[in-house]
RNA sequence: CGGGGCGUAGCGUAGUGGCUAGCGCGCCUGCUUUGGGAGCAGGAGAUCGGGAGUUCGAAUCUCCCCGCCCCGACCA
């Protein structure tokens, strides 16, 4: 039994200075968890109940759909990352120190390196296979900026798993399985959640899909579509937009457009000068761009920014996306700025890329490459073709669902979980092979599964908090009853102690407010702040052998006699 | 890394060159009080983030450094 009398914990009136986010704000003043240091909190007794609770559920999950739990640790030498190139290509997230002798040695950011050398070094058939195996750890990251409280630290705790096939059906299917236990424990964690359509990025792979809790909070933008559920984060969001017919587009017209810096003022001229009827979505925007110090040039609707993150997302193997600079210009004497058009790109040895929304067929206005003049009539597959078509403009609500074409909303949500094909990437660079049945050497397939654990304590304390405080489902709490002591007789203390002692004798486990010296009202606020599904009030109502039940979510409240406390508490957390 | 804001007791804050750094919460002692963050009285607790400088005098002005928060870039 939690006894607020002894238990490590002082609540707090006002919210932090320094906590923007409900969760941050109410995990400190509950006294669940406090800052150490940018994203570094450590987690007092409330905190730490809470997120074992947390755990146990993934845990017990994870058990039940057939994986096993292992452990590495945190600290890892230097070697493994090397083999793969994370040690590099991680960049400055990977936090990286040495030992006395100068060794190099890091502290594990994920753990696909050593998941992938541990099965190497005990398996080496195809019979072993498939294996799901799985670890909750601490991780390190060096975010350039956490924030937002434990939703992003720069230590947290993760479950990750890994799968090991022989082929890519054999991935599918344990692909599948991390999804279904996946489904299972965010239903038990109590969270509201969309499966959304992933873009594998920098882990590599095919296949990939992100569990997000909806949250206003969310760092993460995706879109969903209402009529048919699709839905997808926005840098996997797809554009279908059909070819067009351009046999009776008039050839190209070149006009002169001076004054005409920005697409408002260019459709303004536009339409004084032809009558009317353009708007920013008749022109096209050609974006200079760095990626990796090459030049490229990407096609967007001039109504539309390009979304960098999207175009680098889909163009992959991209390590570091920019806008051109000045000096970038200098080095392209035949890019007029401000008058660019894609006609002359290949003069110039750009690669063009074009957003899908530039379909073959189509006909826009856009730059003449020449100082203050702009064309129209520009069709794309007779004027210009581009070298390859990518997402890249930014999604907006009302963009047609790529499934049904119903316009889609976006929302935002917090990250809680991410599943991923990895494919063979890892067990190349490592050499996990195992022999099949014909007795040849084959490279194992493999899958990475991850749930942020303390991301989802604050992602749950985000979805199910009120104005009042915390607001735990059952399985999570730090205890399913509170009980307060409301007064100052004898009594009443060893009533209330009697009641725990009662309910814990039927697995219910119970935090007492037997503190003598606070006051009911101080009780009541503290409960409620902390979050625990019941609370139970023995006080004024025991002169009639009653005490007060209330169910912290919904506020409701019954007296009921102390004799059958137990039987209706148990029946509440049915 | 770019932009913005901030750093005064455990927490929240006042104090823009001048007396001993003020207040609320929390904490300690005593009395009173006990169904919605009680009252009265007394008390402890602060190298004002750090360093250097300007000045008769610096929490306050200047410079450097450190740290924290927000927006963006970044983020298996």
């Amino acid at each position: 039994m939690l006894k607020m009398s002894t238990l490590f914990l002082r609540t707090l009136r006002d919210d932090p200075a320094d906590a923007e986010v409900a969760s941050h704000k109410l995990l400190v003043r509950a006294g669940y968890v406090r800052r150490i240091a940018a994203g570094i909190y450590s987690w007092l007794p409330l905190g730490v109940i809470t997120l074992r609770n947390v755990e146990r559920v993934i845990r017990e999950e994870m058990d039940n759909a057939g994986f096993q739990e292992v452990n590495f640790p945190a600290l890892l030498p230097r070697e493994a990352y090397e083999t793969t190139n994370r040690w590099e290509e991680y960049g400055p997230s990977l936090f990286r120190l040495q030992d006395r002798k100068g060794g190099d040695y890091l502290l594990g950011p994920t753990h696909e390196e050593m998941f992938t050398l541990m099965v190497k070094g005990e398996y080496s058939s195809y019979k072993d296979l498939p294996l799901s195996i799985y670890q909750i750890q601490t991780k390190f990251r060096d975010e350039a900026r956490p924030r937002s409280g434990i939703i992003r630290g720069r230590e947290f705790v993760m479950k990750d798993s890994y799968s090991f096939d022989l082929d890519d059906a054999g991935l599918e299917v344990s692909y599948q399985n991390h999804r279904d236990a996946y489904v299972k424990t965010f239903d038990r964690l109590g969270m509201k959640y969309n499966i959304v359509k992933a873009v594998s990025g920098a882990m590599g792979g095919s296949k990939s899909e992100e569990f997000l809790a909806p949250c206003s909070t969310g760092e993460d933008t995706y879109v969903l579509c209402p009529q048919c559920g699709f839905a997808a984060n926005v840098e996997a969001m797809v554009t279908k937009v059909d070819a067009q017919d351009s046999s009776k587009v008039p050839a190209v017209e070149a006009f002169d457009s001076p004054n005409t810096p920005t697409i408002d003022t260019l459709v303004e001229l536009l339409n004084s000068k032809f009558g009317g009827g353009y708007t920013g979505a008749h022109t096209l925007k050609n974006v200079m761009l760095m990626a990796d110090n090459k030049a490229v040039c990407v096609l967007v609707p001039g109504d539309r920014e390009v979304d960098l993150k999207r175009f680098q997302e889909n163009l992959g193997g991209i390590h570091e996306l920019r806008v051109f600079e000045d000096a970038d210009f200098a080095k392209f004497p035949a890019l007029v700025k401000g008058y660019i058009g894609p006609q002359d790109a290949k003069k110039s040895g750009i690669t063009v890329y074009a957003d899908p929304r530039i379909a073959p067929g189509s006909s826009w206005v856009t730059g003449a490459n020449q100082k203050d003049r702009h064309a129209r009539n520009v069709v794309n597959g007779r004027d210009f073709t581009p070298d390859a078509y990518v997402e890249a403009a930014e999604v907006r609500a009302g963009d047609a669902c790529p499934e049904c074409a119903t316009p889609v909303v976006i929302d935002r949500a917090i990250e809680i979980g991410h599943i991923f094909q990895l494919g063979r990437k890892y067990a190349e660079a490592l050499n996990l092979t195992v022999l099949d049945h014909n007795g040849k050497s084959q490279i194992v397939t493999m899958g990475s599964y991850g749930i942020g654990v303390t991301r989802a304590v604050a992602a749950i304390a985000e979805q199910t908090h009120d104005e009042i405080g915390l607001n735990w489902p059952a399985e999570l709490a730090p205890a399913k009853v509170h009980i307060v002591a409301a007064g100052k007789d004898d009594l009443l203390f060893e009533t209330a102690f009697k009641l725990g002692t009662d309910l814990e004798a039927q697995g219910i486990s119970v935090m007492l407010d037997d503190r003598r010296d606070a006051s009911p009202g101080v009780k009541f606020k503290d409960a409620e702040l902390i979050g625990n599904p019941i609370i139970v009030v023995v006080g004024k109502a025991l002169a009639e052998g009653n005490v007060e039940v209330r169910v912290r979510k919904s506020g409701e409240k019954k007296e009921v006699a102390l004799s059958s406390a137990v039987a209706a508490i148990t029946d509440l957390l049915k």
